[in-house]
RNA sequence: GGCGCAUUAGUCUAGUUGGCCUAGGACGCCGCCCUCUCAAGGCGGAGAUCGCGGGUUCGAAUCCCGCAUGCGCUACCA
């Protein structure tokens, strides 16, 4: 049988680490098994979801990699792909359930069960529908029913239990006496929750149905839910919570834990990938860095933890750090270079500067662990430099005016303006003027650079070129 | 209150059927080396009585029972 996954988002916001999560491993199993990924839209709460939220996370998904065979903008034969295009079918469900017995009307309003909920709890009862309104008499019932009176779809929950595995966590079982009567259909005729996701995973022929371990305590509901439509379940498997480090569910509080947020900053999708896949699972004892084909050929669900992970962006700065590193030169400039336009530092057709990026790449490449970072460092390439103020006590240290002098004077002469040839005459000026390498070369790197970190200076100043090199140092001179 | 799930170092985890675990790997941290700054890299180190308490067993992180703590659900939210 083909494996059938769905992602199913509810676009009330952006796409946040844990729901990326949840994807990849929808996705992961799908590419393992040969079978199909779905992304369903869960619009259900119209007052909160909203067309850019869809658009943002259909964007961040394509940017991590995780393309959808079915689903909004590439169709598929259980169209439409998001639930508000699907009322008739949840509404053909409900009725049939009520015709069948399985459901009935509940004309209580939200706030009367809300207060009765309340009182429950104060005297400590557990806060459950009473099922008053089943108990009202046919008649009574079709009166409302004919007076227009509004009225809420309840699903009968039968005697017994449910008992299921859990792909992740094992045979889990709940009693039904401890189910409420849930809602299916509101009173306003639009499906709930519950309802939707089951006619939804029913109609799109879903087989393994991997969520967040928030929705474990609805996978009873679910279940009875599917056998009083006479089908079978799916399977199950509930993925634990990405939790931060105060143990809480990783949220806005903790900042902003939006996918997006992560490649603004100049995260790789695929280390994000990687250390997406490895919070909750693991291939063995000791393999960390994956790229995306490993992670495929070695997915599996039994391999996934059941509990909460913390998210820890140290090791995220790591992973993204390796990553960097593993790209050549060309690749590590392209992905830069939007940065560098986003700074206002290039212009995005500026072909030269893509250039002297890309010769620039080695030099920085152990240096950054996010994209950004690149910024500050290759700066001098692109503009002139503008001293910073802490590189400032470089220049006034006493060693400073006879190295930019000499230093000036020894460029001038070299015959070839390349690092091995800068070294070596900056080397011999070091040791004319009785100076330790440290002493000699920090005030050129600030006058070339202006800072008291950067990309190592022979290099630099290659790229900077003489003519620019000599300038610097004179400005730094006069400034003095 | 009820129901459910979880519990190996600061963190991610390995540990699938009890002995190879005097608990392995990785991030982070500390030290040394390398060094033009910062990194990267190399070498080394500290850090876990496997939540607690019982039990089963020749032997338990691994099995059983109890407890504690945390989290989730308990909506006409998803």
């Amino acid at each position: 049988m083909e494996v059938r996954v769905r992602f199913a988002p509810s676009p009330t916001g952006y796409l946040h680490v844990g729901g990326a999560r949840t994807a990849l491993y929808n996705w992961l199993l799908a590419r393992r098994h040969g079978g199909s990924f779905i992304l369903r839209i869960e619009d259900t709460d119209i007052s909160r979801s909203t067309e850019e939220a869809i658009q943002a996370i259909m964007e961040d998904l394509r940017w991590l990699g995780l393309d959808w065979d079915e689903g909004p903008e590439v169709g598929g034969k259980h169209f439409p792909y998001r639930q508000t295009g699907r009322y008739a079918l949840y509404r053909d469900a409900a009725m049939r359930l009520l015709r069948e017995g399985k459901a009935y009307p509940c004309f209580c309003e939200p706030e009367e069960l809300a207060e009765r909920r309340r009182e429950a709890l104060r005297q400590g009862r557990s806060p459950m529908y009473d099922r008053r309104c089943l108990a009202l008499p046919e008649r009574e019932k079709e009166a409302r029913m004919r007076q227009g009176i509004p009225y809420a779809l309840r699903f009968l929950v039968p005697e017994g239990e449910v008992t299921f595995t859990d792909l992740v966590r094992g045979e889990i079982s709940f009693r039904n006496r401890d189910i409420e009567d849930f809602v299916l259909l509101r009173s306003d005729g639009s499906a709930t929750y519950n309802l939707a996701v089951v006619v939804d995973d029913l109609e799109m022929e879903i087989t393994h149905v991997v969520r967040g371990d928030d929705h474990l305590s609805n996978t009873p509901k679910q279940i009875l839910l599917y056998r009083a439509l006479g089908a079978e379940p799916p399977a199950f498997a509930h993925l634990p919570m990405i939790v931060a480090r105060d143990g809480r569910p990783l949220s806005k509080r903790h900042g902003d834990v939006s996918v997006g947020s992560f490649r603004e900053k100049g995260y790789l999708p695929e280390a994000m990938v990687n250390f997406l896949a490895l919070l909750g699972w693991s291939l063995d004892d000791s393999t960390t860095i994956m790229d995306r084909t490993t992670l495929v050929e070695n997915f599996s669900l039994e391999r996934v933890s059941s509990k909460p992970a913390v998210w820890d962006e140290d090791k995220l700065l790591w992973m993204n750090s390796q990553y960097i590193m593993a790209l050549d030169d060309r690749e590590l400039a392209g992905r830069i270079f939007p940065f560098l336009v986003r700074e206002g530092l290039v212009e995005e057709s500026d072909a030269a500067a893509r250039e002297l990026l890309v010769k620039a790449a080695p030099l920085i490449r152990e240096r950054i662990k996010l994209l950004a970072d690149a910024v500050h460092l290759v700066r001098f390439l692109f503009q002139e430099v503008e001293i910073e103020e802490d590189a400032r006590q470089v220049l006034e240290e006493e060693a400073a005016e006879p190295v930019l002098r000499e230093a000036g004077k020894a460029l001038l002469e070299l015959k070839e303006f390349k690092a091995p040839q800068i070294e070596g005459t900056l080397r011999a000026m070091a040791d004319r003027l009785g100076l330790k390498p440290r002493q000699a070369f920090q005030p050129l790197r600030v006058a070339i650079t202006g800072r008291k970190v950067s990309p190592p200076l022979f290099e630099s100043m290659e790229l900077v070129g003489r003519e620019r090199c000599l300038q610097r140092i004179a400005r730094a001179l006069e400034a003095l």
